[in-house]
DNA sequence: ATAATAATTTAGGTTAGCCTAAATTTAATT
DNA sequence: AATTAAATTTAGGCTAACCTAAATTATTAT
């Protein structure tokens, strides 16, 4: 079994490896995403590869091994599991689960998970667009693009976010935007980059880049 | 907030100083109940009394503070639910979900824990007969007796059970005996204190002593 | 190519929560 | 009341997981 420290670690490392289109991870890249100072991360990075984990050579970054790969898509198949459940079921806003499902994803029963699973109806997608691994590890690989990078004219879905923050979920709350919501780029600042984009074929707002870029949007 | 370490032990005081009628706990007591070592239970309750969580007078035993009491009705609270959750939504065993309860009752989150609550229907007692207590701490006190203790001929109702261990549940399985399953005591064995009993007004069993006095009956 | 800067690791320190062994206090027995 | 036994605490150690400061390696800019 794995502490609890160390499946932060490897669920971490196996997000960053997503972004980075698998290049290694950084100690730097970790120390940022995780709040703890560089030096205890390599700490951390000698002991996951102790127990081989992880592949690592100093200076040289880290990625995982195919056991701790396993582990980490069992994590955050967890994770996005009681995502799923919390909006679904409990009725809990999308800005109010990730601190509480980063407990959640620790508890450890396989049973359960699965009974879980069964339960939601084997659901495909947490509350922000990711994908639930299934029971053998399975991730389905998406294909969006960022709204950012979508031309005048360009009209697609939201498919999902890359931020779990919840001060950025409650100002999507507030322009109406969700998962799924039909988005439309109607203008496009050379200067700041903002864009102005019709939300639900109604409204027309003005969005900052920096939201933008945080959007992933299935082409229609 | 207490650590998950310090919230185990307050659980343990206030279950055993329920079971004790409120006699102090020692710390052999806790040191058996949790698997840790008298010395590092006499450590523990050192810090504890520090937080003012408990009255701790050295060799005296300890009892919870109003503030101890109210952190661990609160873990109890949340064990006692998830059981509940787990046994009537997910469809687990009620011996299988002592365990997981174990890990999910150190989640923390008030709006989780009130949402779940509603989610559920506000239940009164978990897969074991446990009384839940509400969101105020208030824990409603039973009135049961315990089925060694009943005589010849007494009748009632399985209420709850004082042991989670599975091995025991799984053995009240094989009888059939659930919560809410009648019986009445046919015969009493004074060599051994074993008993004769009738369950589900039909089959009639004998089962020892050790059985028994896990068993609390509702008399009818 | 070298110097300056940034990234990373090493060294040494801290705390929580456990342990064993030894010392102390309390309870039980004669 | 004194002795023995049981319960409890103290002393000293260990490990995981963090920290800061210093040393090392890699990268960038001149």
């Amino acid at each position: 079994m794995a502490t609890q420290s160390e499946e932060n670690y490897l669920k971490n490392i196996f997000i960053i490896l997503e972004k980075n289109n698998s290049l290694p991870v950084t100690t730097n890249e970790l120390s940022d995403v995780m709040s703890i100072k560089a030096a205890s991360v390599s700490d951390m990075l000698k002991r996951l590869s102790e127990k081989r984990l992880i592949h690592y050579k100093k200076y040289k970054g880290v990625v995982l091994t195919q056991k701790g790969k396993a582990r980490a898509v069992c994590i955050i198949r967890k994770h996005r599991m009681w995502e799923y459940f919390l909006v679904e079921k409990l009725k809990l806003q999308w800005d109010e689960v990730h601190a509480v499902a980063e407990e959640l994803e620790h508890v450890n029963s396989d049973l359960m998970i699965d009974k879980l699973d069964l339960f939601l109806g084997h659901p495909k997608f947490d509350p922000h667009g990711d994908p639930i691994p299934d029971q053998r590890g399975k991730v389905v690989s998406q294909n969006f693009k960022n709204l950012s990078a979508l031309a005048i004219h360009e009209k697609g879905n939201v498919a999902a976010v890359l931020e779990q923050q919840p001060a950025f979920l409650r100002h999507l709350k507030k322009l109406s935007i969700q998962i799924r919501t039909p988005l439309e780029v109607i203008d496009k600042m050379e200067f700041d980059k903002s864009m102005s984009i019709k939300i639900n074929n109604t409204t027309i707002t003005n969005i900052s880049f920096e939201i933008a870029k945080n959007i992933l949007i299935a082409k229609s």
